[in-house]
This record gives structure tokens, sequence and C-alpha cells, in this order.
DNA sequence: GACGGCTATGTTAACGCTCACTCAGGCTCA
DNA sequence: TGAGCCTGAGTGAGCGTTAACATAGCCGTC
């Protein structure tokens, strides 16, 4: 910086003037300046900049997997959002899931300097953890708990898996089997919650669930067993990997889908059109997600102040050819469940 | 940490030495000053020492779409990997594919100060942006050219088409057809070359490759083509997520897989196995592309050189129920072509 | 025409840390 | 017993930048 105010000519003060657009500098010698810097290659020290301003102009990012579709979305969102905001990220993986591994995450990140932080929670352990954060750094959870007093952005699992559910009982289903994700997971445990709360008001009995782990495998494997359970007509998957899974058990076992049984997914994964048979599925916006927590992050930083909002974004229905009505001879062979009240 | 030095009785200068591990510090007085870390909750500023050392312990990604399966994947090895080596990752998503965007991002990188950065450029325009690079900065690229004096870490894609379509050709198939990945991808364009060559060396007639964007959709509607080509027994598709399209679009014509036509993918997506049929594909390790990578980087910002040299990760076959002997009533319709000497 | 108040620039002092010295004390060895 | 050396600790400078203050020149106004 030095180098360049001696070679145009003034001092280093008007060299960083020029550099951070401050107005009083004449056109003249601003012009002077900017050659000045592209002759000498200049580049701003951004250590220097950070150690006197206390801004790093980065953002922090911790993940669980993000080789899952969703994370992985997610993570893209956010890092279109925060270059659009002049941000950097800078992404700390989680290698274990309990309470010292994210506060170990934060707290690299923290050294590293990151104004904020958005903390891919999708497990209640992990929501937990925030909660005994140092109350300074801004920060923001995804899909996590709305308990403690943090800003939370998180996609409508609830309505998601409600809509799912209602589709099927509409098309004539009896009831609506479920394969869920793992229980630690906030997501798998809404989606669950929204499954029953279906049920249950539509006055059906509410079957067992079977639990996965996202994985197409743990799919195929809850598939199978329920593919061998003839009075299974509608199954609610929780994600579009172990739909797949289940649609192959289902397969294998030549039971028609959606002739004979009727699956959703959630997720909307690009590939879920030509699935066989196309899955009907909840498509989640992760892209908004992102950009929404993001947008929060630099508000809270802006402000200073945490908002404890929880911001909600919408899962819909895509219905494609993996649901049909429940065939008429299942009616017969086993007669509807008696409604009951509630 | 004057404040710590202040506590501990000591100056600061012994606090640097008890935070850097340094020998020479007395047992009793590094308790000491532990004690009065622990007591203020001091964290030292990276900023300051980034700015005396010149070292920023920050590593950079550029990477294109970090929602890909691939690209994700390997994002993730880099950042386990980065984790073990003590460095942080920033990641710098492109916006667009051309030579400036490139340079923008690394710029980005650079003047936030990163030590090294590893490009993921599976595109050609963007391989040879790296040639046009500030030469001091340590550089590794992913998927790239080896044109260029830059260090390279690659899957070995012509060998992953060339098990493909020998596979297919081994069982029986006349030739096979290609549905490719966008002209302007390294990958796209090395297992079209390693199909082709393989073709080539059988002494079999090379049908022309049909174009898809790596999309499911793509997969699609290039299946549509070649469901509608009835001496299509074979076809090698650049990746999972086409092939789950082509399946699809076989599947609606009525032409069974195995049975009719053999169809091999390429990534072994970890869903491939439960796709209808489980799919053969060629499997690749983004995780060790990951890792390679970020040890190669390293090993450049500690040596402080560019070693240039090209790494490849090796693709293997998985062979699942995709795929199949050609139908002996094919080989009837159509006399296999008259092999040429090679 | 003197004075207040702008504008364009310069000067100086941090920011928090590490590096290169310096220094005191205790040990070894001739 | 003193020269030399090692060990543990302290002192001061400087990394490159911005913030705060200082200054000089100019304009307009009463």
């Amino acid at each position: 910086m030095t180098d360049v105010a001696q070679l145009a000519g003034v001092s280093h003060q008007t060299v960083s003037r020029v550099i951070n657009k401050h107005p009083s500098v004449t056109a003249t010698t601003r012009t002077r300046v900017l050659a000045a810097i592209e002759e000498l290659g200049y580049r701003r020290n951004s250590a220097a900049r950070t150690l006197v301003t206390g801004k790093s102009q980065t953002l922090g990012v911790v993940t669980l997997n993000s080789t899952l579709y969703g994370p992985a979305s997610t993570l893209y969102g956010i890092e279109q959002a925060a270059l659009e905001s002049q941000y950097f990220v800078t992404v700390a993986s989680l290698r274990s899931t309990d309470r010292p591994a994210v506060r170990q995450a934060i707290g690299r990140l923290v050294d590293q300097g990151v104004e904020g932080v958005v903390v891919i929670a999708p497990l209640d352990s992990l929501a937990q953890a925030l909660a005994s954060l140092p109350s300074g750094l801004p920060v923001v959870a995804v899909e996590g708990d709305a308990a403690a007093d943090i800003d939370v952005v998180t996609v409508d699992q609830h309505a998601g898996a409600q809509a799912a559910t209602h589709h099927l009982l509409e098309l004539g289903h009896a009831t609506v089997w479920h394969v869920s994700g793992p229980s630690d997971w906030l997501e798998a445990q809404q989606r669950t919650t929204g499954w029953r709360a279906t049920l249950e008001r539509a006055g059906v009995e509410v079957p067992p669930p079977l639990r996965g782990d996202w994985s197409a495998r743990s799919g195929f494997e809850t598939g199978r067993v329920l593919a061998s359970m003839p009075d299974v007509t509608a199954v609610f998957v929780a994600n579009d990997s172990m739909a797949v899974g289940v649609l192959r058990a289902f397969h294998e076992r030549g039971r028609d889908v959606p002739g004979d049984v009727s699956v959703v997914g959630f997720d909307d994964v690009p590939e879920a059109a030509y699935f066989s048979p196309p899955l009907t599925t909840i498509r989640q916006d992760f892209g908004e997600v992102g950009r929404r927590s993001l947008a929060l992050l630099v508000d809270q930083i802006e402000s200073g102040a945490r908002a404890a909002e929880r911001h909600v974004v919408e899962a819909t229905l895509i219905v494609r050819d993996s649901t049909g009505p429940a065939s008429p001879k299942r009616h017969l062979q086993k007669p509807p469940t008696k409604a009951r009240p509630h």
C-alpha cells in the first residue's frame, strides 16, 4: 500500500480512501491511485483489514454430511446468497453428532473469526447444543428446534407430511403406512408427527411406523417387510432415496405401484420424476432455505441482535404416477376401519 | 492477550509461547497461563496472527454447482481432509463458466487470504482458465486438463468408459450406444472417448452418440429416441442420473432391461443398486479424489513448489441387473457386424 | 474582508499478534 | 572460581490496514 501511495504521489491513507470508495477524493487523484494499483498489482491484505475493523466478512456454515441432497442444496443456496451479500463462507463439517462436536466446530469457526454461523442442525442433539452457545455470536439454525432463542429457518415438514398422507387417504386408502427417517432427526420426527396427526384426525388406524436411515438400502429393507403384508396399500416414505428402495422392494415382490400400492416420497430430488414409476413426493425448496437463513444471519450481524424468529418455507405436494386410487378389490377384502369420532 | 499475561503474572510473549506450544516454558508457568486463559475465556485473534505470520490456515475451493453428486462428494472429501490437516475451507461457487468468472472467484479467495486453491474444474473452459493463473498461488485442479503445469487429480474416466463398453460387448451385444454428458465437460469428453476407442478396437460400428446434460430429464428424452430404435440393445450412459431417465424411457416403451436392452451408468450413486432394475455402473471414489487433492495442495503449500503431477483415481465396474447377454433373437435378426482388423 | 464551514489530503496511533533480540540465573567444566 | 553455555522469560519492533485527528485551501456570506 505504501508502494502504491508512493507511485501515485499520495499518502497511504488516500490509497485507503480510494479502495474504500470514500467520497472526498478528487477524480484525478482517484484515477492516479487506481493506475498505480493496477500497475503494481496491489491487493489489499484482508488480515490487516480484519484486524483493525473487527470484520472478517466471513460466515461459517456447520453441516453434518454435505453429501445428502438436502444439506448440499441448502449449502449451495447459502453460498449463492453469501456471494450476493459480499460475504465469504467457510464450511465446518461435523465428525460426530454430539454436543462437544458442535461446540468444537463452532469454536473452530469463531477462532477463525467468522462474524456469524449458520448451523444446519437437523438432529435434536444439535438443536439442543445450540441453546448453550456464546450469546454474542449471530447464529441461524436450519431445521433446528424453536426452543432456544435462536433464529430458525425450516421447511414445513409437518404440513408436507400431512399433504402426503391426506393425498393417500383421499385416494381411498384405508390407512397409510410410514417409513420414517432416523429417530434423532427432527425432520424425521416432524414428518412422522404430521403423518400420525393426519391419520388420527381422519379417524383411521395408525399402523406402526418402520424406521429407515434415509438410505435407499434401508428403504429397500423396510420395503420388503411392507411388501410381504398384503393389506398395505399406501406408504408415505420420509425421503426420496428410501422411496427408491421401497419401490424396488415392491417391484421384486410383484406388487404393482400404483396398482396395488401407492407410494409418496419426500424431497423431490431431480430424478424423482423418472423413477419407476415417477414418484409422487413433497417438494422442498432448499435454495430458498439457504437464502432465507443467510438473509437472517446478515440481519443479525448488521443489527447486532438476535431476532429469535421462526421462518417456515412451505412444502408442496407433487403428484406423479406412484399414487393412485385404492383398488376396489382391497376394499372388498378388508372393510374400511370404523371411523372414530375425534 | 495482555489481560491473560497480567492475570498470569507473565509477559504477553510467554502467553504466546504457551499457545504455540513452545518448549521453553516451565510446567508451572504453563499451567498458570492456561488457567488465566480459561478464566478469561481468551481466544487468539486469528487476523492478527495471519497478519504477522502470513499464514491464514485457509484453503479455497472453487466449484461449479455443488448440488451435483460428484462435486458435492468431492467437496465433502476435501473438507474432511482439511479438518485433518488443520486447515479451514472457504467455498466459492461459480456463477458462470467463463474465464473471467474463474479469475474472479479465485481473485476473491486470494483477496481473502487463502494459502491455496482447489478448483473443481470439469469444464474445458475452466481448465484453460487455470493456465493463466498467478503462478505463486498453490493450485490443484480436480478433473482438469493436464495441459497446464498444474497438479491434477482425476478419476480414470477413460478406463471407466472402456470397462463399461467392454462389459457390454463381452455380453454379446453387436455394438454399444452412448448417451454423453454436455460437450464442454471434460468428464463427458473422456467417457465418450473411452467408449469410442473400445468400440473401434473391437472392430465394431460406432453409432452416433446422443447428448444429454447430466439430468434425468435429458436422459429420459434421449432414452425415448433410443427406445424407438429396435436395433439398440446396449447403452452406455455417461452418468447415473441420466441412466434413470433412460431406464424410464425404455420401460415406457415396453422394452425390457436387461431382457431387450442393457444399460450401464456412471458414478454409482448410493441409489443405483435400487433402481429398476438395479443399475450396472462405474464407481468413482469421490472421497478419495477430495483427499488426494487436498494432500497435494498441502504439499505444494509446504514445499512452495508446484509438482505439476497428474494423479489418477481408478474407476471400477459394478455389475448389477441392468446388463445381460444380448438376446439370441436379436442376433438372428441382425447378424453381427463383420469384424474389422485393427 | 474576515470568518465559519466545507473539501481534499496528510499524520499518527492503534488493532493483537509473532519474531528477533536481550537478559538473568544456574549449570558445567577447566 | 570464573568463563562459557543453556534455559526460561521479557522487551521492542513491525506486520498492513483503518480511524481519528490535523491541516491547508477554497467558497460563500454578512
